[in-house]
DNA sequence: ATGATCTGGTAAACTGTTTAAGCAGTTAAC
DNA sequence: GTTAACTGCTTAAACAGTTTACCAGATCAT
C-alpha cells in the first residue's frame, strides 16, 4: 500500500486497476463491463475527486476540466453506483409505501390511486419507491424499524394504518420521516395529508336528507379509523339535527370490503326493513351492498338509495352508476410525497393537510319512494 | 495507518472510534445512534471480519464466539448497513416492477393482482420490490438500463409489455436478469411466465357456442400483444370451425380500458345490430361494454351476453356479475418472482411457463334468445 | 517586495460491509 | 518425518463513491 501509490502514476494507466476490475466486473454482469469513477479519473488523467466534483457539478470545477472529464464518462459510458452514493452521503434517496397486509391489498383501486400519486411526485423529485406489506410478522420483528436503522429507505408512507397499529408511533420516537396517507391521529404529532371526509360526509347527508330520506343506514369501515370515526360523527350529528332515529343499530361494519358491504346491508335490513338509503364509507362496500340489495329483489335507487365513499374509477360503469364522494387521492399522494421528501431533507415542523371532497351525484340515489 | 494496528489493543477500547462515529451518525438521525460493525468489534475484542462472518453464520466461527458477539449484538442494537453490504456483495436484493405508464395503472386490480404476488414471494425469498413506470422519458433516457447499471437493481419485472415496446430486447442484450409477467414473446429469447389465454379463450368460445350465439363480436385491447392475438387467434378459429360470419367488422379496440370497452361496443353493434355475444379481452372494457349496452336499452344477458377476461375482484359484485375467465394473476406473479430470483441467482437456461385459466360462469351469458 | 486572497485541483479519510489470503497450532496421512 | 489439511481467527484489500483538509500557483493590495 505504501509504495503502490507513489507507483501508480509510473504504472501503464490502463493495465493494472483495468485487469482487477474487469475480473471482479465479470464475476457477475456476464460481459457489461462495469466503469468505475477510478477508470474515468485515470483517462481523464484527474483525479476521482475532481471526477465526483464534475458530476456534483461543483463549481469549484474549471470549464475546461468539466468538458473534459463529462466527454471521458460519456466515452465509457460511466454511470455512478448508486449503492456507493448513498453509502457515502447517507441518503438512499428510497422511500417506503407500507400497505396494510389485506389480501387484495394492491389491487384495491383505492391505495393504487394513493399509490400512483405518491411514485409518479418520488419520480420528479428523484426518489424510488420500495413497497412493503405490514403483516403482524413484520411488524413483530419491527422489520419497519430496520428499513431504516439498516438504511434502505429515507422516509416511509404509512396507508390505510389506524388505531390499532401502535406501531406507528415508533418512526417519530426515532426521528425517522413518516407520512401518514389519508388518515390521522389526532393526539399524536405526526405529519399527515388528507382527503377532507368530514365535509364529503356533509355533502352526503345533505343530499341524502334533500332526497326526503330518513331512515338512512351507514355501513363503515373499521372504526378505529380517525377518518371513519369523522364520518360516523357527521352522520350521527345530521341525523340528530334532522330529527331522525340514528343509533347503533343503524349502523354495521363492511370492513371495507364487497363481501362485507353485502353483510352488513343483511344486517342493516334485518334490523331496519324500512331504509330507504345506504351510506357506505367506501366504494366497495356500497357495491356489495348494491348487489345484496338487488339480490334481495330490492330496487337501486327505486327502493333504496346507496351512496359510497372514495370515487374508484370503475364505480362510474356499474348498474346502476354509483353516487359517491369523490376523494381527490391522486393528489392525496402527490403531496404526501412532497412533504415526505421535504422531512427527509431535513424540514422539522410538523405538516398536516386536508385535501378537498365533493360528491358526485350518479344513478343510485333518487327521491325516497313515499310508499315506504 | 502501520502503526494503528498496534495501539489498537493499547487505546481506550470505546474513546476514539466512538467519539468519531458519534459525530457522523449524529448528523443525520437526530438521537438515533448509529452503531457500526467496527464498534461491536470492538467491545466483543474482535476483528470486523469476524462479527462479519458471526452474522453470515460462517461454521468457521467457534460456538462461544458467536455467542460472545451476538451479545454484544444485541446490546448495541446493532443492525448492518445495508447498503455496505450490497456494495461489498454486488446483490441489492432488490426486484424491479416495471408497469405500463397508463393512467390507472398502479390502481388496475389487473397489474395490482400481479403485483401482490409478485410482492408477497419477493419478500419470503428475502427481496425488495421497487415500483417504476415506463413513462416514454423513462425510456429514452435508458433509465430501465440504469436500474441495473447504477446497481438500483439485481432484476426485473415487466408488465404490461408488448410488441412496440423495442426495450425488452435490451436486457437480454446486456445480460441482465428480466421476466416477462403475464405476455411473451415468441421469437425473442426471454424468460416468462404467463396465464394460458389461448385455453381461456376456448372455454369462453365453447360455452357462448354451446349457448347457440353465433353473432358474437370480439372486443380486443392493443393487438400488440401476443396474448392477445392469442385470443384472437381462437376467436377466429373457432368461428370458423363452426361456420359463422367473422371478420374484422366484428372486432373492435378497446384499449383495456372501460370507456374503450364501452365505445368498442357502440362500434360493433354499429355494423351489427344482431350482436347477441360479446366476448372482451379483459373485465374493465367488458364492464365498459356492459355499461353501454344497458344504456342503449339493451338487456344484458337478455339481449346480449357478454364475457370478460381476468376475473379481478370487483366482477362478481356488479350487475349482472360478469361471466369470465379467471385468470391466476397472483399465481403468475409469485412463479414469475420465483423464475427471476432464480436468474438472479445465475440461473441461466430460458424459462417459460404457462398456468391455467379456467371460466368461471356468472349472470352476463345467457341462452341466445330467439327473436334476435 | 511581501503577505493575503483566490482558484482549481489533489490526497486521504470516510461511509460499512465482504472476502481472499494468511497464520500459528493441531491432527491426520503417506 | 514431512506434507497436507483443518481450526478459528485476523489482516488487508476490495466495493465505489463523497468530502474535507491542504497545496501550489496566480492575483491583488500594501
Amino acid at each position: 500500500m505504501p509504495d503502490s501509490s507513489s507507483s501508480e502514476v509510473a504504472d501503464s494507466p490502463t493495465k493494472p486497476v483495468g485487469t482487477k476490475s474487469r475480473q471482479s466486473a465479470s464475476r457477475r454482469t456476464g460481459g457489461a463491463r462495469r466503469v468505475s469513477m477510478r477508470e474515468v479519473a485515470q483517462q481523464a488523467s484527474v483525479s476521482v475527486a475532481t471526477v465526483s466534483m464534475v458530476l456534483n457539478d461543483n463549481p469549484r470545477i474549471s470549464k475546461a476540466t468539466q468538458i473534459k472529464v463529462r466527454r471521458i464518462i460519456d466515452k465509457l459510458g460511466y454511470r455512478p453506483n448508486r449503492l456507493a452514493q448513498s453509502l457515502s452521503s447517507q441518503y438512499t434517496r428510497v422511500l417506503a409505501v407500507l400497505l396494510p397486509p389485506l389480501r387484495h391489498a394492491f389491487s384495491d383501486p383505492y391505495f393504487g390511486e394513493l399509490l400512483s400519486g405518491i411514485c409518479d411526485r418520488a419520480d420528479r423529485l428523484g426518489h424510488k419507491v420500495m413497497l412493503e406489506s405490514a403483516k403482524p410478522d413484520f411488524l413483530r420483528e419491527r422489520k419497519h424499524m430496520e428499513l431504516f436503522e439498516r438504511r434502505f429507505v429515507d422516509g416511509m408512507f404509512c396507508l390505510g394504518v389506524n388505531d390499532r397499529h401502535p406501531f406507528i408511533k415508533d418512526f417519530a420516537a426515532a426521528g425517522f420521516p413518516m407520512v401518514c396517507v389519508n388518515n390521522y391521529f389526532p393526539d399524536l404529532e405526526l405529519d399527515y395529508v388528507v382527503a377532507d371526509y368530514r365535509s364529503g360526509a356533509e355533502q352526503v347527508m345533505n343530499v341524502l336528507l334533500q332526497l326526503g330520506h330518513k331512515k338512512i343506514a351507514l355501513i363503515a369501515g373499521a372504526s378505529e379509523a380517525q377518518t371513519i370515526r369523522d364520518i360516523m360523527e357527521v352522520y350521527f350529528a345530521r341525523m340528530r339535527d334532522a330529527g331522525y332515529e340514528a343509533d347503533e343499530t343503524w349502523t354495521a361494519d363492511g370492513r371495507f370490503t364487497e363481501e362485507g358491504g353485502a353483510a352488513a346491508a343483511d344486517e342493516v335490513l334485518a334490523r331496519h326493513p324500512d331504509t330507504t338509503a345506504i351510506f357506505a364509507c367506501n366504494d366497495k362496500m356500497a357495491l356489495g351492498a348494491m348487489h345484496r340489495l338487488m339480490e334481495m329483489g330490492k330496487r337501486v335507487p327505486g327502493d333504496v338509495s346507496v351512496v359510497g365513499f372514495d370515487d374508484i374509477q370503475q364505480m362510474a360503469f356499474v348498474n346502476p352508476s354509483l353516487t359517491t364522494v369523490h376523494l381527490p387521492l391522486y393528489e392525496v399522494g402527490t403531496r404526501a410525497c412532497e412533504m415526505l421528501v421535504r422531512r427527509v431533507r431535513g424540514k422539522t415542523q410538523k405538516v398536516a393537510e386536508r385535501m378537498p371532497a365533493h360528491l358526485v351525484l350518479r344513478d343510485s340515489t333518487s327521491i325516497v319512494s313515499d310508499r315506504s
